[in-house]
DNA sequence: TGAAATGTTGGGGCG
DNA sequence: ACGCCCCAACATTTC
């Protein structure tokens, strides 16, 4: 009889879990594990909405394994590796599995951990579950990381989609009841203020949750996602990001039931249209190999002419203003709205509020980076910074410099009846659709019968959204000629 | 996965 | 019939 522990770490789910199977497969005992260490040097700690999610899904991953007639043993304390140690010590555990995360600092940890454990003579083995591609799999010819999406995307798939690993165990070994395990309770994770009232409405944490999302989405629009995409009042995207970050279902599920169903859809005169959306996957991708290349750009820009880039200084109240939702200018308002009340905003919305922060309130991208990872429950390091650093156009094969949304246009495009800026800036709903996105712009008479006062009712915008373009067409004019990152060997 | 300024074209009103 | 102007629609350039 030997004993192995299956470390659950961003990989909650039982079905694709290579490390868990390849557990199950060499060992008569499988002790699954969860180990909270809060302490532990990251680059950020999870957010209190990422804590609520994970909260859940360690509920629902500790479900799963009950009607496996296993169970997840919960530890917490103050580094994985002590807790580790602790585990072998009291189960006689001769291996360790875990699937791979690639932000910097988990792999400096596990490439400790991994170390430590083969020092004590505990083998170790890991596996890639979270990703389509591992960065190191991809290159250009010349062995350097990728910097533009397309041709990244384009090498992705030049070695193929993958498919799934492994399906889920039937049965799995009961874990013996002397091995004590912590309620996920004790983790602290919910919030002590119940503002989380609104997000049960939205998600079902869990791989359960995470198969219907799928379903639902390829049910209800995968094949018309490339034209609603972009429109924050249709439910036109997936909402798998979070089941993403926390891996209770995996890129090679997606793909793969995403790509069978466009082979059993096409018939003639029918074209299942799923390139669009596989390609939204890729840029999860992209966004993992960057990071992994360039781990020094969730604090700073890439582009180092950025450096030096004279942001402002006194933008707290600002900063605020736009955390909270009122900026006065409506679509960025319902956004970050959006944002508060469910954990999650249309990535359409999160471009525009990005835009605004960084170009028209001249706000270091830091700031809104670290707001996006406090509040999102899809908060993810590597996909974060890449959102970031593209809008203030510091990144890789980012949004250049001048190129500054106006959200009065972009309300108009891509919310045209005014459904989502109703939805959530309802103080302002009763605006007809010509002045819904811009009330600063409505005549006395219109404000007057819809009983609003700007400053009163609804802020008065806490930017001119001229002016602010045209100061930060001057100060990004200022850095052009600083010295620029040196392109890779070519 | 921009917006605004500037340039060009062509239809229609009008003398 | 013709030139002239206006202006919407579209295209190109610039930031």
């Amino acid at each position: 009889m030997t004993t192995a522990l299956a470390w659950f770490r961003r990989d909650l789910r039982l079905s694709d879990n290579p490390a868990l199977c390849a557990a199950l497969e060499n060992h008569q005992n499988v002790i699954p594990v969860f180990i909270h260490a809060a302490d532990e040097p990251v680059a950020w700690q999870p957010g209190a909405a990422s804590r609520w999610w994970l909260h859940h899904s360690l509920v629902a991953l500790d479900g799963q394994l009950q009607a496996q007639g296993s169970r997840l043993v919960i530890r917490s304390g103050r580094d994985s590796l002590e807790c580790l140690r602790t585990l072998i010590a009291e189960t006689g555990a001769t291996q360790v599995y875990w699937n791979r995360q690639y932000e910097p600092q988990h792999i400096a940890r596990d490439k400790a951990i991994k170390s430590s454990l083969r020092d004590a003579l505990i083998e170790v083995d890991t596996f890639n579950a979270g990703l389509l591609y591992e960065p190191r799999s991809i290159s250009k010819k010349d062995g350097g990381p990728f910097r533009v999406f397309t041709p990244f995307w384009k090498a992705c798939l030049k070695t193929g989609l993958p498919v799934v690993d492994c399906l889920a165990p039937e049965q799995m070994p009961a874990v013996d009841s002397r091995i004590a395990g912590e309620s996920v309770d004790t983790l602290d994770l919910l919030p002590t203020i119940p503002w989380d009232s609104d997000f049960p409405a939205s998600w079902q944490p869990g791989e359960t949750g995470a198969q219907e999302k799928l379903q639902a989405f390829i049910d209800g629009g995968v094949t018309d996602y490339e034209d609603n995409r972009n429109r924050p009042d249709y439910a036109g995207t997936s909402m798998l990001s979070p089941h993403l970050h926390f891996g209770e279902i995996s890129p090679r599920q997606v793909v793969q039931t995403v790509s069978e169903f466009a082979d059993r859809a096409v018939q003639p005169g029918v074209i299942a249209n799923t390139e669009a959306f596989i390609r939204q996957i890729g840029w999860r991708e992209f966004a993992h190999h960057l990071l992994y290349h360039y781990p020094h750009t969730s604090n700073r820009p890439l582009d180092t002419r950025f450096d030096k880039f004279p942001w402002r200084k006194d933008y707290a109240d600002d900063l605020r203003a736009w955390q909270r939702g009122a900026t006065g200018i409506p679509i960025v308002d319902a956004g970050m709205r959006e944002l508060w009340h469910t954990g999650w905003m249309h990535n359409r919305v999160r471009m525009i509020v990005a835009s605004l922060l960084v170009k028209n309130m001249l706000i270091p991208w830091q700031a809104g980076a670290a707001w996006f990872l406090d509040t999102l429950v899809d908060a993810d390091l590597a996909n974060n910074t890449l959102g970031w650093q593209w809008s203030a156009g510091c990144g890789a094969d980012a949004a250049p410099w001048f190129r500054i949304f106006n959200p009065v246009t972009q309300a108009g495009k891509f919310d045209p009846h005014g459904h989502y800026i109703r939805r959530w800036v309802p103080e302002i709903a009763a605006l007809p659709n010509k002045y819904l996105a811009s009330p600063w712009t409505a005549p006395a008479e219109v404000l007057a019968s819809c009983n609003l006062q700007l400053g009163r009712d609804y802020p008065a915008p806490r930017v001119d959204l001229k002016v602010s373009r045209a100061t930060a067409l001057e100060r990004f004019q200022s850095i052009r000629n600083n010295p620029r990152t040196p392109p890779d060997p070519a």
